[in-house]
DNA sequence: GGGTTGGTACCCTGAAACGAACGCGTTTC
């Protein structure tokens, strides 16, 4: 099950959605009830086992929302949302999903077009129904088209911490059936793509019914697709398919090598296979002319048959593993083992909802070596930093005392138009380290979106461009520039290149690692952590970077202190 | 609505981008 933190995250945040819709309350409400959702959802404990006055504890959640937490634990529901619901007009809600939509234009569409849903509207606007509506010219009827091929690009696929979450719940709970002997994610989860259209996990068992009979009687399960002996098909509440196959213990490795895909990989192996007079299929690896069973129990025996050593299911996409396993020249990945650094990362000085002692704290969990705090610099207005803000917060972190950890004070700087940053370099030279990230003019022509990440590289204080793409999954898409330049520079100054664990950023992407690691790049793979519970998105981080290839050599946060101080050093005057 | 400060009053991202409309509302970071 979610945490019913996160349940009552998503409820408080309806809330705020509608109060926005019904215009009924004033901004600095609203913003209440986001504010106290974010802290709920990355509250370190489960509120279900907090009483009334733990609740009251988590930060920004006061009388009032403490109220609707308690009644929600206790009666299932908040009448004030649920009044709420029936006043607004359907499918208002819906629209705001739309980039570019916000409340406003989503309510003046619903009641002047009548329409309740994402479809209708896209028929409206193509049958010319928009024109003559005030406050709705022809550019904006553009815009939200294309917000509407945004939303549809990504429709039905998920982030991967959902799917993740679903995939984790439904394996602990299937692990438990009686005659379950194996169970295990797949498909393209395994291969921590960075967005998820289905969940395939796949279970061993010498009757398959009990756990068919168990995986369609989830409370998670919405509806039942189809359902036969070896494989049932659901859907979530919230729309994910989820596909269960069950195979014979026999045939564990074949199949779990078959379903992990990807296709263009698993054509490959196949090729392999006939070229060797061999026959693959789900059910394992057969002399093709005999039929005789050769093997199928483990992934690595199949590999191994074909001549392959054992290939990482994050390679797996046919962009040069095969080719690579067959000189036995398969990269060390990179594992969240090797990390001994997180280089990015918030506190509640800033838009963190943990304080620094926090923190530090959960890095010390984490069994880190190093961590840079890097809060926001101040040209990002809406954070509210100084320089007198950041220098105390220096001064903190230099007092603390944490044992083996090493605190790095950094700060996360922000590119300006022209490449330039918040601070000069006299300033900049005080902090151990810094990350320096594009948040604004994300539609800039390529050129200047190219010259302007390259200047940001030419700074001898900067060490790390964040989140380089500045995407947002689902929401934004990345910007426009000549990447290739980029690495060019990125490698030639010695700034590495973030790749982003935040599951809707996931950025750099694979693609662009591997291109970038080829002209030399260094990188650092961080979480971005606004909170102690984002820590854990840091797998989702070291899973892009495998899909990209990374080695230890490659992450300089992998790197022992003294090696990654002299990054840093070699770069600045 | 939450939080701080002072004991009830006050503050809380602010600004840029964009487009529709010509001074302004909406959306986004």
């Amino acid at each position: 099950m979610p945490r019913a933190n996160d349940t009552v995250a998503a409820l408080l945040e309806e809330l705020a959605d509608l109060l926005a819709v019904t215009g009924g309350a004033d901004s600095f409400k609203i913003r209440a009830y986001d504010k106290a959702a974010r802290a709920i959802a990355a509250y370190h404990e489960d509120i279900s086992t907090l009483d009334a006055a733990g609740i009251g504890q988590i930060p920004n959640v006061g009388k009032s929302m403490t109220a609707k937490v308690v009644e929600y634990l206790d009666t299932g529901a908040i009448r004030t949302l649920e009044e709420l619901r029936t006043r607004i007009p359907p499918g208002a809600l819906k629209l705001m999903e739309i980039p570019g939509l916000g409340p406003k234009k989503a309510v003046t569409l619903t009641k002047e077009l009548d329409v309740a849903s994402v479809d209708e509207l896209a028929a409206a606007i193509e049958a010319g129904r928009l024109d003559g509506l005030p406050g709705f010219g022809a550019k904006t009827a553009d815009n939200i088209l294309h917000g509407i091929e945004l939303l549809r690009r990504n429709e039905g696929r998920v982030l991967i911490d959902t799917a993740t979450a679903v995939a984790e719940e439904i394996v602990t709970a299937l692990s438990r059936v009686p005659g379950c002997e194996s169970i295990s994610i797949a498909g393209s989860l395994r291969r921590f793509r960075d967005s998820i259209g289905d969940v395939d996990i796949l279970a061993a068992a010498a009757d398959s019914a009990p756990l068919m009979a168990a995986f369609k009687a989830l409370p998670i399960a919405s509806e039942v697709i189809g359902s036969g002996p070896t494989k049932t098909s659901i859907r979530t509440r919230r729309g994910l398919q989820v596909d269960l196959r069950v195979v014979p213990i026999e045939a564990w490795g074949a199949a779990l090598q078959y379903f992990t895909g990807s296709k263009a990989h698993n054509i490959r192996v196949r090729e392999i296979a006939v070229h060797a007079k061999l026959k693959l299929s789900e059910y394992g690896l057969f002399d093709a002319e005999t039929g005789e069973l050769l093997v199928s129990r483990t992934e690595e025996e199949v590999y191994e048959r074909l001549g392959l050593p054992w290939i990482p299911p994050t390679l797996r996409e046919d962009r040069g593993e095969i080719e690579a396993a067959l000189r036995r020249e398969l990269p060390p990945l990179i594992t969240e083992a090797d990390l001994r650094g997180d280089l990015h990362t918030h506190t509640d000085l800033t838009d963190g909802v943990s304080p620094l002692e926090k923190m530090v704290a959960a890095a010390i969990d984490r069994g880190l070596e190093y961590y840079a705090v890097t809060d926001h610099a101040p040209n990002l207005v809406m954070q509210r930093m100084t320089t007198e803000k950041m220098l105390a917060q220096r001064d903190l972190v230099r007092s603390l005392d944490t044992g083996s950890l090493t605190l790095l004070h950094g700060t996360e700087l922000n590119i300006d138009p022209i490449g330039q940053v918040d601070w000069d370099g006299d300033f900049l030279a005080g902090f151990d380290i810094t990350v320096a990230s594009v948040h604004s003019h994300f539609t800039l022509p390529s050129q200047e979106q190219t010259q302007r990440l390259i200047r940001a590289c030419e700074n001898a204080y900067v060490n790390i461009i964040g989140h380089p793409r500045a995407r947002m999954i689902g929401r934004r898409p990345p910007i426009d520039a000549d990447w290739d330049a980029v690495f060019e520079a990125a490698a030639a100054t010695g700034t590495a290149l973030e790749v982003n664990s935040f599951p809707d950023r996931m950025d750099l992407s694979d693609d662009l690692i591997l291109r970038a690691k080829r002209r030399g790049v260094k990188f650092a793979i961080d979480t971005d952590a606004h909170s102690t519970r984002h820590m854990r998105n840091i797998r989702f981080g070291i899973g892009t970077a495998q899909r990209g290839w990374l080695t230890v050599d490659d992450v300089i946060n992998a790197w022992p202190l003294a090696r990654l101080r002299a990054f840093v050093g070699a770069k600045r005057p």
